[in-house]
DNA sequence: TTGAAAGCGATACCAG
DNA sequence: CTGGTATCGCTTTCAA
C-alpha cells in the first residue's frame, strides 16, 4: 500500500510575493550610483584594478540591499569556460564504500576550486546522454558504469571538456579510465575457495537490473581463475530477497556445491541464512564467501569471508582530474584502481 | 595503508588534438550557409515558422558534421529561465530507502521534463550555500536535511527560484515542507517497547558526525513518548565498529537495561552481537529494536524488531514540484512524509 | 578611478 | 520562408 502524503492545515500563509524581477548588476550599479563595470571590480575583488573605498562600501551595500547574487551561466557564458565537473548519477543501487568515495571526491575537487554536479540523466542512452551532458560544457566529466562509448567521448571533448575519465570495468578509447577491474574480486574468491580444496563452486548472480556491468566480470573472474583446474562453476540467479533465497536453499544438496561466491556481503548474508534455515552446514557442507567487506558481515555467525575493495582515495582521483584538465593534450592514463583481497573469517 | 594507483603503460597514444573551438550556432549556420536564426529554428523545430525541407537538411547535416551540441547555458540566460531542480548531494551517509527515493524522484521529475542537479556544496554553510546554488538559477530547490534557513530560503526566491522544498525535521518559513518527523519514529519504538512492559530503556545515539539531526529527534522522540510514564531514558553513545559495541555490551548489566531503540538496524545489528557475545539474552534479558527495516536485520536471530519508515513517493513529491513551479505564489505545503510503523519480530 | 561598449551563444521578434 | 538584430547578465579591454 502507498503512503500518501498528508497535507497539514497552514496558519493564514503569508505568500510572500514573488519578487517581480531578480536582481542584476545593473541594478545593483545603478543603486550605488555607478557603472557595472564597477560593481564587477568590487564584487570580484578584481586586483588590475584600484576602486576608492567608499565606492566599495556603497557597492557592497547596494548587493546586500537588493540580495544580488550573481549568474552563473551568464559568467560562464562570458568567461569561456567553467569549473563544473559533472558525474552522471549512477543508476545502480551504490553501497556505503561507493558513497564514501563520491563524498571524498566532491570534497578534494572542492579544494582545487572545482564544482562537482551529479547530473540525473535517466531514461536517456549512450550518446544520447552524452550530448545532453556535453550541453552543460562542463571541464570534466566522470562517467561511472560503462555507459560511454568512443563516440561520447568525442561529443564531450568537441564540447569542450577538457578531461573524460570513466570509472568501470574497461577503458574507452580517448578517455582516461580507472580500471574497476571486477574480474579480480572474482579470480580473488575463486583462488581462495579453490586453495582451500573446494572443487564445485557456485556464483551468486543478483537478478536486480542495473548490476550486470558487476556481476558479469566477477563471474568471469572466477571462471578464468578455475580454468584448467577440475573445478565446475554453477552460475546461480538471485533476488534480493528471502522468497528468492530460500528457493535457491530448499534445492541446495541436488546441486551438491562444496562452496558459493555469492557476489557481495549482502547476498551473501542473505543466502548463508537461507542455508542454515535449510541445515546446510557452513562452512562444513559449503563454503561462503562474500565481497565489499562490510561491517554487518562480521555480525552472523560464522563471520562472513570476504573480498575487501579498495577504492582509489578521492584525492588520488581528484589530482587525476586536475592534471588533466591542465593538459588536455596529455595521453589518456589508464589506471587499475581495485585492490582486492581475501579477509578470511569463519565461513570458509 | 592507503592504496596507490598503478598506472598501466600505454601503447602509442594517439592523443587526439584538442579540437581548436567548440562548434556554435553560428558555424553550423555558416556551413550550412543560412543565418543563425534559420538554424535555431531548425534544430529547435520551431513550428511557429516553416523551413523548407533541403534547408532543414543541409542545416541538420552541417550540424552533424560540425559535432554541434546547443549551450544550455547560453540558452536559458536568454530564455531567463531553466527547467533544473537543484539538490544538494546529503552530506550523510545515505541507506538503500533514501537512494531509491532520489532514483525515483530523479525519474519522474524527468518525465515532467525538468532536469535534476545534485550539487556537491561541500564546505559551505547555511546561508552562504544557498548563494552558492542560487547562483546556478534552478527553478527549484530541494533540500535534504536541515542546513536551510528562513534567510536562505529568502536568497533562493530573490535569485528566481519558484519553489523551494526542504526535507526534514522542521519545515522552514517560506518553504514547503516534507517533514519527516524523526520523533515518530522514536515515539513509536519507545510506546512499543513500553507495551511490552520494558520500563528501563536505552536509546542508542550514533557518534557518526552528520546524523545529530536524525538520532536528536529520534531521541526526543522516545523521552516525549515515555514522559509521564515510570520508564527510565539512557543516552548510549556508539560508534559503528565493533570495538565500540563491545565496549558499550561489555558494561551492560551494570545498566541494568531492559530494552534499547537502537537509532537504526546496522547499529541495532552491531549492538546486538555484541550483546549476545556478552551471554545478554535477547529479548529475554533486553529487548532490541532498529529502525528502517533493513532486509539484513531479518537475518540474524532472533529476528530484528524494527520501525519500518515510508518515504513519500518520488511521484508525488515530483507533482508538489511541479504545482509550486506552476504557481509560485501558492501558499507553502507542509507535508507529513514518513510513514513509522513498528515491524514486531523477535528482538523484543 | 570610473565609464562606455564589445561580445560570449542562443532565441524570437519583425522585416523583407 | 529566411535574415538581420536586440537581448539575456556578466566580464574586460580601452578611453576618458
Amino acid at each position: 500500500m502507498r503512503y500518501v502524503m498528508v497535507q497539514i492545515p497552514k496558519t493564514p500563509a503569508p505568500a510572500s510575493p514573488v519578487p517581480r524581477s531578480v536582481p542584476t548588476s545593473a541594478d545593483v550599479a545603478r543603486l550605488a550610483g555607478v557603472s557595472r563595470a564597477t560593481v564587477s571590480y568590487v564584487l570580484n575583488n578584481t586586483s588590475a584594478v584600484r576602486i576608492s573605498e567608499p565606492t566599495r562600501r556603497r557597492v557592497h551595500e547596494a548587493a546586500k540591499e537588493l540580495g544580488y547574487v550573481p549568474h552563473a551561466a551568464a559568467r560562464s557564458l562570458r568567461a569561456g569556460h567553467s569549473r563544473m565537473v559533472l558525474m552522471p548519477a549512477p543508476s545502480f543501487p551504490v553501497g556505503p564504500l561507493y558513497h564514501q568515495f563520491i563524498s571524498d571526491l566532491q570534497w578534494e575537487l572542492g579544494r582545487l576550486d572545482y564544482t562537482v554536479v551529479q547530473y540525473g540523466a535517466v531514461g536517456l542512452q549512450g550518446d544520447e546522454a552524452a550530448r545532453s551532458w556535453a550541453e552543460l560544457r562542463p571541464v570534466a566529466v566522470l562517467v561511472p558504469g560503462s555507459g560511454l562509448g568512443p563516440k561520447g567521448v568525442t561529443v564531450l571533448k568537441r564540447s569542450g571538456a577538457r578531461a573524460v575519465v570513466t570509472l568501470g570495468p574497461e577503458s574507452v578509447e580517448g578517455a582516461h579510465a580507472l580500471l574497476m577491474d571486477h574480474e579480480a574480486v572474482g579470480r580473488c574468491a575463486a583462488t581462495h575457495l579453490h586453495a582451500r580444496g573446494r572443487r564445485r563452486i557456485g556464483v551468486v548472480v543478483p537478478q536486480e537490473p542495473g548490476l550486470e556491468s558487476f556481476s558479469a566480470p566477477r563471474l568471469e573472474g572466477v571462471r578464468s581463475a578455475l580454468r584448467g583446474t577440475a573445478a565446475t562453476v554453477t552460475e546461480l540467479p538471485l533476488a534480493y530477497d528471502e522468497m528468492s533465497a530460500a528457493r535457491l536453499a530448499a534445492r541446495w544438496s541436488e546441486r551438491g556445491l562444496d562452496a558459493v561466491f555469492a557476489y557481495n556481503d549482502e547476498y551473501a548474508m542473505l543466502l548463508m541464512r537461507a542455508l542454515q534455515d535449510e541445515g546446510v552446514d557452513i562452512p562444513g557442507d559449503t563454503a561462503v564467501i562474500g565481497a565489499d567487506d562490510l561491517m554487518l558481515g562480521r555480525l552472523l555467525r560464522p563471520r562472513l569471508t570476504t573480498v575487501n575493495l579498495e577504492l582509489p582515495s578521492g584525492r588520488d582521483l581528484a589530482e587525476l582530474v586536475d592534471r588533466a584538465v591542465r593538459d588536455p593534450g596529455g595521453a589518456p592514463e589508464t589506471h587499475k584502481v581495485l585492490g582486492a583481497s581475501v579477509v578470511h573469517r569463519d565461513s570458509s
